[in-house]
DNA sequence: TCCTCAAATGAGAATCAGTCGCAAGCTATT
DNA sequence: AATAGCTTGCGACTGATTCTCATTTGAGGA
């Protein structure tokens, strides 16, 4: 059993919840996709893979991967619904540009301390960071058109 | 005429586009308000203000304002639709509590230069930094109760 | 292994936010 | 004041998400 299969389980056992063969596929599906995704096109992913499992238990598990720690609502600006797996997948800064919507990632590294210094000052228990940068990237930059 | 609205009148002209009493209105509105707000709320302001400005007009006003750089989404998580104001607003970032939903504030000065240098490496131009940190804030690591 | 009961699921109805189309109302310009 | 084009309100519409409820499944005890 994969280490995030054994997490979800502890989650879901200190709810009295079960580990369902719907919530493991769903489960797998999640870890299977290195993107940001919403619960339609992990629906797709499902159905792809031959397992029916219906749209209303993918919107009813997201949450509960959320309150387990395993995925995040993607910081991606607008964006409603999406989501994305935590898990091997370190903190890190998105870089979004608004033309033409590439995600660039970089680590957190050196961010941290500082935010550690100041969630000590406002007694914050921190769980989750996510830094998001909005602009111009590289070859949008290049092609400097009128906005959209 | 506030800075603001010579700004949205600026990037409206661009647009052959006419700055008229329903968006100076909301403009004002957005600016009236301190916190993050959605479409609906706005609406709210406008209606207890006895203006009687459609709903379909917020929300056709704030994709403009948004491109006008006055306003921008509200990283709050999971939230949809939600904004706040840029001007007078300096950076900052957003400490969300998981729990309560409460919102505390820090300013980005200490952050900032990190991120000026990562942008410098990957040549991106940088035109809003949001970072939000989720958890707990104080009250809520107290009454620590099951999750929810 | 079989039973029991709470939890989980599927299917479709219901809800809700946000968008669209169109006729009528403004605004700047001539 | 007439014109042309941009805006607005209204209500219909769409797509996403949630809810309801009858049925099924899973874990633990007999």
């Amino acid at each position: 059993m994969e280490d995030y299969t054994k997490l979800f389980d502890t989650y879901l056992n200190s709810r009295k919840m079960k580990l369902t063969a719907s919530r493991r596929l769903i489960l797998e599906a999640v870890f299977s996709l290195h993107e940001h995704f919403d619960a339609e096109q992990l629906h797709q992913v499902l159905r792809s893979a031959s397992q029916d499992i219906s749209l209303a238990t993918v919107y009813r598990t997201l949450p509960l991967l959320l309150q387990a720690g395993l995925i995040q609502p993607s910081p991606r600006p607008g964006a409603r619904g999406m989501y994305e797996h935590i898990w091997g997948h370190p903190r890190h800064a998105h870089w979004v540009c608004v033309r033409c919507g590439a995600v660039q990632e970089t680590p957190l590294d050196s961010v941290d301390p500082i935010l550690a210094r100041e969630a000590r000052n406002l007694k914050f228990e921190t769980q989750e960071t996510s830094v998001e940068v909005k602009g111009l990237c590289w070859k949008c930059q290049n092609s400097a058109n009128d906005s959209q």
